[in-house]
DNA sequence: AATGAATGAGCGTTCATTCAT
DNA sequence: TATGAATGAACGCTCATTCAT
């Protein structure tokens, strides 16, 4: 597959050396064919990081959100089940923002705002107290700081350990009490 | 001068684009000017990425830190200093990302490092209570974070306010008390 | 044809001015197209190394060796042979050794070597003696004195006369009596 | 020195990467003194050619020549002289004939006629008989082929075994007895 | 006389994209 | 629908040469 092929070549080299005949030899068909379902290079890795958004959704829709669930417990499932499904994730998206393309990077945004939604929506379901002055802010600057924490993501880390700090780091962020640092 | 020409280019445009005839000219030089001074088109953003990262550590230096000043109004002098030096630096940032070469990548890698020491030996300073496991591993995680934040800044929020922002996740997540979160 | 372009272009300037574009501009292709019959541009001179060797093959195969023909008369017709084919032969030798890389002149050497035994098979089939000391390298050593006479041939003298020295270099060196030179 | 320093470029590299900064620096001078000396950088291997040249007179002039020396200790000697000056005497010719100056291989082809000069007189010195029937062309060839052997030398041929074989060659073909082999 | 920074034409090569088959 | 040869602009980079100091 075309997409599958684009995100092998990009793993393997960069951006600039993806050329289009390159992922047309990786995905076994010709560079004409590769034309033929996309218009240009940049639409090839819009449409993977469409794959890859979805694939991500499907993973979130999996997890079974109820009362029982601790907050903490959940953060870090739906952390680990972006960080799981594809061990490549982090250098992929790290790639990926070698792309150029503006309309890319509008799709990137939009996809980012996505998430945000998705999490704004979990959260919203357990009537949690959150003590940061605008939230909204606050969850797009929570998203920056995950996708920033994911990007840089190493083997060394387990998934576990890195989702457990991620989901401390939005738990203390969002609902912390910190009357005593700001009085 | 050519280091400063090639980050405008760079904003203006995206890295493949940014040619090193492309640069010599917005320089005023010719290209072979460029290559008398550096070797290859990835040491000129290294130099780029060397000069952003001395300017901030003047802005740093000039910090006044003594143990009156409150946590948050300590780093957000830190956050704002980085953030002032230069408007585009989340742009920047963000566009230095799309360097293919590795050599240019370990540079920023030890450059982030040099940047969490900065931040570990200030805190140290203080003799606060860290609420978290293990505290170079959440360093880390942390600057990852903050990267991921700055280089998603856009100029609808006022540095003050993104500083407030970073600060309060920086606190709360190292320092804060979630015994209530997490039982 | 894009060899024969280059080694019109050879012919006409020296191997530095036989930019990859003035040979595509005079095969009457682009530069793309020169780059996806040959990986790079020692290897269009490889080929054309190679054609030349191949037509010189075609000469020497056509010419019928029997008992009959004296040795003289033999040498003469292989000369000819190798120097009709294509008056500019010498003129093209000289330049193709202009050729920088390594690879290339491997593949020269190959290319002597395949001649020798040509020669070689060629002489043992008519049961000379040789008055040579060491055979091999007398055979070595007359390879490169009739490369060193065609690469500096000019158009002042015929191949006809050419060939009759080379001829008579060949059988006097290999098979001369010395007995009054060398008491 | 210059010369020198260009001529050890040369054979440590070819004629394309031997750049004048490169044999500057390796001269120890700068650019532009080199160009206080020549006039462009073909002028440097000219006078390299010169300089050549002139060393091997120098060694000919010490060959003692008189009526009890045999023909083949004669050429043996001359061979040897030219051989033994500077072991990388046939690497340095054959990287010279890259050069792709015009002006350059007239020189070549000068100093060439000079050596036929020389070799020439030596042997009317000699009272021989030569059994070629035009003395004049068989010298060139003589000194074509003898440059095809030496340019091809390699270091697996001792100097005094190679002066060996040039010199039987010289003999046999300009005065061997060949009509046992054309009838 | 000597320097070496500056020049800019020109090199080999790659690439996204097209289109006749 | 699929192919892959062809395109040519543009890239990173090197070079012989100049000239103000």
């Amino acid at each position: 597959m075309i997409i599958e092929a684009a995100a092998q070549v990009l793993l393997e080299r960069d951006y600039a050396a993806s050329s289009t005949n390159r992922i047309a030899e990786r995905a076994g068909v010709s560079v004409g064919s590769v034309y033929q379902y996309f218009d240009n290079k940049a639409e090839i890795y819009e449409a993977a990081l469409d794959d890859y958004f979805e694939q991500l959704v499907t993973q979130l829709n999996s997890i079974k959100i109820d009362t029982e669930t601790s907050n903490i417990a959940l953060s870090e499932a739906i952390i680990v089940a972006a960080y799981r499904y594809w061990p490549d994730g982090p250098a992929f998206l790290r790639k990926l923002r070698q792309v150029p393309d503006a309309h890319f990077h509008e799709k990137l945004q939009q996809t980012k705002a996505q998430i945000a939604n998705f999490v704004r929506y979990t959260l919203m379901q357990r009537n949690e107290v959150f003590t940061v002055q605008d939230f909204d802010l606050s969850l797009k600057i929570l998203i920056d700081a995950i996708e920033g924490i994911f990007i840089n993501a190493t083997a060394d880390i387990t998934p576990e350990r890195l989702a457990r700090e991620m989901s401390l780091l939005l738990n203390r962020y969002l609902m912390g009490n910190v009357s005593n640092l700001d009085p």
